[in-house]
DNA sequence: ATAGTTGATGATCAGGCGATAAACAATCAT
DNA sequence: ATGATTGTTTATCGCCTGATCATCAACTAT
């Protein structure tokens, strides 16, 4: 009689409970996907985890809902409560803030794997990303806005005005897409990051405090908020 | 005997000459595939294109090969040598010439078409990103910075250095990525794009003179070239 | 040891994909 | 009108995709 053998000699690892499994699934999904896209096949996705692909069924009732999960992790993970404080505390000068701040929050997204998600999930339009625009526009943009007329010495009552949360986006952009030429054009860039950061604010705090100074009248068009 | 009828009653429409209809054919794979991405079945293209589905493969060899053309008409067509001279003409005033570059620029960039075909094919990572980049920084940039050069009276001998470059990518980006928030992202965006040109002009003009006015002397590590 | 529960697999299904070949329709030259 | 040529469709191939189900293995509690 045939003895049944094990199928596969596998490497002994412990058993990690469902849970940490599911983790450990999404985990490397996330990896995957960012390198292949959302249309990644889930035999491949199979295979890089070493399992087979009917067992991805047996965690996530459907592909879908496993790039949800994936979104989750991405976006929701790294936003780092500290960052608010950092950028608001008025002890410290406002160019180091801004420089500490931008430092970590780049830190946190600038890989290849949050860059790539990032933009596959903003083609497929997902509104998860024009969140994301709104939560930086709330949490940082109207927070640089603040902490800038502040510094220039302007009237800091009232909310920023659209203008003015344009011309932090020129800045925020400006950081971000150093790192979308770096890590997913992956072209040659500077590679001090610090001084990349560094340069940009001294340029736009200079730039904001002369141009916004003088901007107390209507200059061109006066800022209207936008529907 | 049954008489054999047209399978369909076609909309009379004048035959085209092969080279037409293979242009109008890349037009809407354009269109088609900047919605759904390169992965878009070739059903779905044919059936936009009112036609069936094997009849592409009598303009096109394969799907790549139509795929290539639609890349050369999205990065080829658009780039005017108009440009060129416009930045560095200097019977303007600098600070108009860049307005009416950026206005033109984005005139043609600025659409869902192009910038959602742009960073499907980045993601891709095809070498045509990098080489768009690298023609942004010959034709674009690196004039950007000798007029500004000229402008702060600054000594004009010399190639710009790296750090110069990367800080007018920061402008650029700063630019460019408004118009990913609003036609990829599709959030609400202060819609005058005159001003918020005119803005990022201001702030950047202003700041790059005062910040590289004082930095002949190495300010932090000198900017070295990048490999 | 044995029963019960959870983890993982092999085989398979229906549907969609890119691509091909042969048949038919429309146009043009003579 | 006739034949040649080009344009278009129908039918189909092999392959890959997400998903399902029955089956077997591994671990746990008794």
């Amino acid at each position: 009689m045939k003895k049944v053998l094990p199928r596969r000699a596998r490497a002994k690892q412990k058993r990690l409970s469902p849970e940490d499994r599911r983790r450990e699934f999404v985990a490397k999904a996330t990896e995957f996907f960012s390198e292949e896209g959302f249309d990644g096949g889930t035999r491949d996705l199979a295979r890089r985890l070493g399992v087979t692909q009917p067992l991805l069924y047996r965690y996530f009732p459907s592909k879908d809902d496993l790039i949800k999960e994936v979104y989750r992790t991405v976006y929701l993970e790294p936003f780092d409560a500290g960052w608010e404080k950092l950028l608001t505390d008025r002890s410290q000068p406002l160019r180091e803030r801004l420089q500490e701040f931008y430092q970590a929050y780049t830190d946190v997204i600038f890989t290849r794997k949050w860059l790539r998600i990032y933009f596959y999930a903003g083609l497929k339009g997902l509104d998860i990303n024009r969140w994301y625009i709104g939560v930086v526009e709330d949490k940082i943009l109207s927070r640089v806005v603040r902490e800038c007329r502040h510094e220039a010495g302007l009237p800091e009552q009232g909310e920023p005005t659209a203008a003015e949360i344009e011309m932090a986006w020129v800045l925020q952009s400006g950081i971000f897409y150093y790192g979308v030429r770096k890590y997913i054009f992956e072209s040659p860039v500077l590679e001090d990051k610090r001084q990349v950061i560094g340069d940009a604010l001294d340029v736009f705090l200079t730039g904001f405090a002369r141009v916004f100074a003088t901007a107390t009248g209507p200059r061109r068009a006066p800022a209207k908020a936008v529907g």
